[in-house]
DNA sequence: CCTTCGTTTCAGAAATTTCTGAAATCACTG
DNA sequence: CAGTGATTTCAGAAATTTCTGAAACGAAGG
C-alpha cells in the first residue's frame, strides 16, 4: 500500500471537508482512500494506511456501507472483508444524492405532510407558509425523481446542453401557479 | 408572538435536523421561526420564544447572515435590528443551494485542480482517478449555473415537465465522451 | 468442539462543538 | 461627551461526537 505525497493530501483534504459533508474526518478518508486504490482494500490495511485504531476502521466502515458508498469484495483464499468503491462516478454520485436526499429531505416532507394532516391551527400564516414549503419541496423531488431515472448517457447530454437548456423550456409543460405567482 | 403547537413543532423539527444540514440545533430553530413568521422579529423576541440564551441567539443570527438566508429589517423609532426571511421560497432554495456549493463543493473543486496543478507524480490510478472526479464536478457545476441563470417561471416549468424530460434529450447537444464510456 | 483469525461492540477517554453569562463594544440621545 | 439601550465577543461550562482498547462475538479449519 503505497501512500504517494498526492494521495496523502487528497486523503487529508477529504477528511477536514468530511464535516461538511455531513460524515466524520475518518469516514472521508476511510472513503478518499478507497476512492484512489484500484485494487480493494482490507480493514487492517485501512487502518495502517490512516493511522487509526482498528476499531475506528470498522466504525467507518460500516458507515459507509450504511450509505451504499462502499461494495465488500471476498479475495479467494482469505477470510478477510475487502472494500472498495464502485468504479463509475456516476454510479457514487447517484448512490451520494438519494442518500442524502434520504436523509436530510425526506424526513421533513414527512413531517410537513403530518403537520398539515392534523387540521386547520387556527394560525394561516403558517399553515399557508408550511403547505407553499411542502408543495415546492414536491416538485423538486418530483423532478429528482425524473432525472434519476434517466440512463447516464442522457443525463450527461442534459448536463452538458449550456445555454440551451434555457431554449428548450420555451413552449413546453405545465406548471403550479401557486408557486410562480409571488412578486 | 404567540407560538402556536404548530409552530413549536415545526420550529422542534427543524432543530432537529439542523445537525444532518450542516447547521445546529439553534440555528435551525431561529430560521424555523423566522421562516413562519409573517412579521419581522427583533433577538429578543427570538431569545425567549426559543428560551436560549441572548448571546446564543446572538451567534445563531450571524452564522444565517453568513449563509445570507435572513434579511435585516429596521422598524422606524425603533432602533434594533428585525430579521426575516425572504418571501419567495424560490429565493430561498437558490441562496441554499449557492451556499452548500460553496462551502461543501468549491473548496475541493480547488483542491482538485491543485493536485493536478503539480504535475504527474508517478501514480496514474490516482492521477486519473481525481482527474475523473474533476471533470465530473465541472460538469455538474456547470449545469448548475446554467440552471441558476433561468428565471423562476422558467426553472418551475423544467421541473414540472415530468417524464417528457426524457424526450426533450434525445438528439440535441454534445457530450464529454470520456465520462460517458464506463461500463 | 476447541483454536485461530477476523470483525464488531461497547464503555470510557479525548476531542470538538455548542451554549451561557459576564464583560466589552457600539451607537444613538439628550 | 456622559448615559442608556442594544449587540457582540469571549472564556469557560455543558453537551455531543468521535475515537480507542479491551472484551465479546463469529465463523471456518482442524
Amino acid at each position: 500500500m503505497k501512500t504517494t505525497p498526492l494521495r496523502q493530501e487528497f486523503i487529508l483534504h477529504f477528511g477536514e471537508m468530511g464535516s461538511r459533508w455531513g460524515i466524520n474526518r475518518t469516514v472521508g478518508q476511510i472513503y478518499a482512500l478507497l476512492f484512489l486504490s484500484s485494487e480493494p482494500l482490507n480493514a487492517e490495511t485501512i487502518t495502517e494506511a490512516l493511522g487509526i485504531s482498528r476499531s475506528n476502521t470498522s466504525m467507518g466502515l460500516k458507515e459507509l456501507q450504511s450509505w451504499n458508498l462502499v461494495r465488500l469484495k471476498h479475495v479467494p483464499g482469505d477470510r478477510r472483508d475487502y472494500f472498495t468503491t464502485p468504479d463509475d462516478l456516476w454510479e457514487i454520485v447517484r448512490t451520494l444524492v438519494a442518500e442524502r436526499k434520504k436523509r436530510e429531505i425526506d424526513p421533513t416532507l414527512t413531517k410537513l405532510r403530518e403537520l398539515e394532516m392534523q387540521g386547520p391551527a387556527g394560525d394561516d400564516y403558517a399553515e399557508a407558509r408550511i403547505a407553499e414549503l411542502r408543495e415546492l419541496i414536491e416538485m423538486m423531488t418530483g423532478f429528482y425523481a425524473e432525472m434519476e431515472k434517466l440512463e447516464t448517457e442522457r443525463l450527461v447530454k442534459l448536463m452538458t446542453l449550456g445555454s440551451r437548456i434555457a431554449g428548450l423550456i420555451d413552449k413546453t409543460g405545465g406548471m403550479i401557479p401557486s408557486l410562480t405567482k409571488r412578486k
